[in-house]
DNA sequence: ATTAGCACTCGTATTCGATGAGTGCTAACA
DNA sequence: TGTTAGCACTCATCGAATACGAGTGCTAAT
């Protein structure tokens, strides 16, 4: 258990390490006018929090770095509430004030305003479109082989894909086949769409039109494709103004990183609700292994998604996460009453 | 008028600063087995060529690099077909035999194969959706208050939007309206559409529903939103392996360039049909100052659009010009055979 | 007209010493 | 026994001095 000074004095160091990116000395420390002790004895409690792990050396004479566990301890235990500028509140509130009818502008808006707060990588995980229901059915047709598939959701999403119909397909059938599949297939979400379309669309199909075999077919590549939700990101550059990305490899590493949906996509999406930190290693990758995200969910009924903050593991975590939840409960509150 | 001699040299100074990356000296050029003169001999037609605009140097003692006027006229008389190998050439036509409906697609494809093939960052503009025209309009109620408005063109791309209905609007009505918006504008290009929603539109609209008004403008809020064609990138971070781009700085101008799309759009937008090169301030825009532009336009019939390829004024054009002109063939053939 | 020879320039890399921030330890102190 | 002043020591950073070498421009010889 740490001593009430020793907390007192890696919570300057945190601080300090934060806003500065220099390494804390004794010196420094003591000259905070309600440190009440001298250099001396903040080196020796330093020494200790060294032996004990939460602080490291640059090297043999320089002052002292949180290492990863102090920034988790710090963020466990010493995070406190920041009071923020009412022209920063009126800021975040402002994007809830206009009214937004589509849920994707309003969030987009909400992660540009996160990272022109924060100055650091926003990364907006769009809501899991596996999860939408099938509000209507529709199929275009575009010449004699091709049509474009179009499923609109519940929530107001809409997929689309351009597909090849089969030789010998009746124009005509379209009208009747749709009207089948709005039939079948309202309420069905997205992820069980495949089998559905597979399993009980296609013997009722069967039945009306003779081509069904190859039109399902086709429609199933259509549903197939789209497994990932869209990842969406705000102040990409921001990441280049932190001193700890002086070094090109790494912006090349992390640029890399974010040009890689997918693993962004795993890589940042929350484990829980609320707001979760993953300081440095924890994230298990390479190309942020000196970075913390900190993932904030939100939603209401079907709309839900998650938003994420990327910096430097020496990142201001008590403001970041003051941020993010007063963004989070906003967009909450929004999407809820969006439609009453 | 330049000397063959000259030339030779230009030429040879082009091509290897173009790989090297360093300053081309008189006894490196006069290495090379075709070049029969001294390095003296060299070292005067490099101070005429520097008179004459073509050259710089570095610093007083270091070798010769092209200027910008050197780049233009090795681009403009000096570049010669490149022979590429069986490799990348099966590389990038196996884009092409593969069966792609989705021209979106085939095109992004390209753009994957054109940024590894070079080391280049390439840029996709989508095709200019303004030009397309509508092929089906549709309302899909999703509330009491809100629907989503789809708008299939004639080549299966699809705009949506979801938009607000006014109070005491009757659902019922959603059917007759679309057919007659439908009936109305079938075939207008989207460019046009706003204007004749309002125009044609209205009036008859006004007819049959009451609430047409607001119906109309909450409809051309849709239309009018979608100026631009999608921009999408491959090898964003290609750029970052190029020695001139070891300056943190131009690193993040170039992304932050990168990252607006809308300026993205005008500068890489090709302003004639065919290959064009812009070289360094040709371009008109500081972060890219010291990179080249190279756009190829391509298309059939209603379907087109244009890749660039951006890359350091020290680019390889000759090749890079090779590639895209293979590739621009290729796309245009593929997309007019599509729907064969 | 071409080229060999040579003095000169300037960027790069290396070494060396000075500086200063910061530590750890010891001994004095309350 | 906990705290602190004093001091020797460490190490990154900076600037000056130096050597090195690639490359040029000019002159004179071919």
């Amino acid at each position: 258990m740490l001593t009430n000074r020793q907390l007192q004095i890696l919570q300057v160091i945190v601080d300090d390490f934060v806003s500065s990116a220099q390494p804390v000395g004794s010196r420094q420390i003591s000259k905070k006018d309600w440190i009440t002790f001298s250099p001396a004895t903040i080196r020796n409690e330093m020494a200790d929090l060294e032996e004990l792990g939460f602080l490291e050396k640059t090297h043999t004479s320089s002052g002292r770095v949180p290492s990863e566990k102090g920034y988790r301890f710090y963020v466990d235990h010493l995070l406190q509430p920041q009071i923020m500028s009412a022209d920063e509140v009126s800021q975040i509130q402002s994007v809830f004030k206009r009214q937004i009818v589509e849920a994707e502008q309003l969030i987009k808006e909400s992660a540009n305003i996160l990272s022109e707060l924060t100055t650091y990588t926003t990364v907006l995980l769009g809501p899991d479109v596996q999860r939408h229901k099938v509000k209507r059915f529709q199929i275009v047709p575009l010449s004699e082989e091709s049509a474009v598939a179009i499923i609109v959701t519940d929530n107001g999403h809409v997929e689309n894909r351009v597909f090849t119909l089969p030789e010998g397909f009746n124009p005509s059938d379209i009208e009747k086949m749709v009207n089948i599949l709005n039939d079948r297939l309202l309420g069905v979400s997205l992820q069980d769409l495949h089998f559905k379309l597979e399993l009980e669309a296609l013997s009722v199909l069967k039945q009306h039109i003779h081509t069904a075999d190859a039109v399902i077919h086709s429609l199933m590549q259509v549903t197939s494709g789209q497994k990932e939700g869209k990842v969406y990101y705000a102040g990409k550059t921001n990441m280049l103004n932190q001193p700890e990305f002086h070094d090109l490899n790494k912006v090349r590493l992390f640029m890399e990183l974010m040009d890689k949906d997918s693993q962004v996509q795993s890589l940042f999406k929350p484990i829980d609700t609320g707001i979760q930190i993953r300081i440095g290693s924890e994230n298990n990758h390479l190309a942020i292994e000196n970075c913390s995200v900190i993932t904030a969910s939100f939603g209401a009924g079907d709309e839900h998604g998650s938003i994420a903050i990327i910096g430097p593991t020496r990142m201001d975590y008590q403001r970041v996460v003051t941020i993010m939840d007063l963004m989070r409960r906003g967009l909450s509150n929004a999407l809820s009453h969006r439609n009453d």
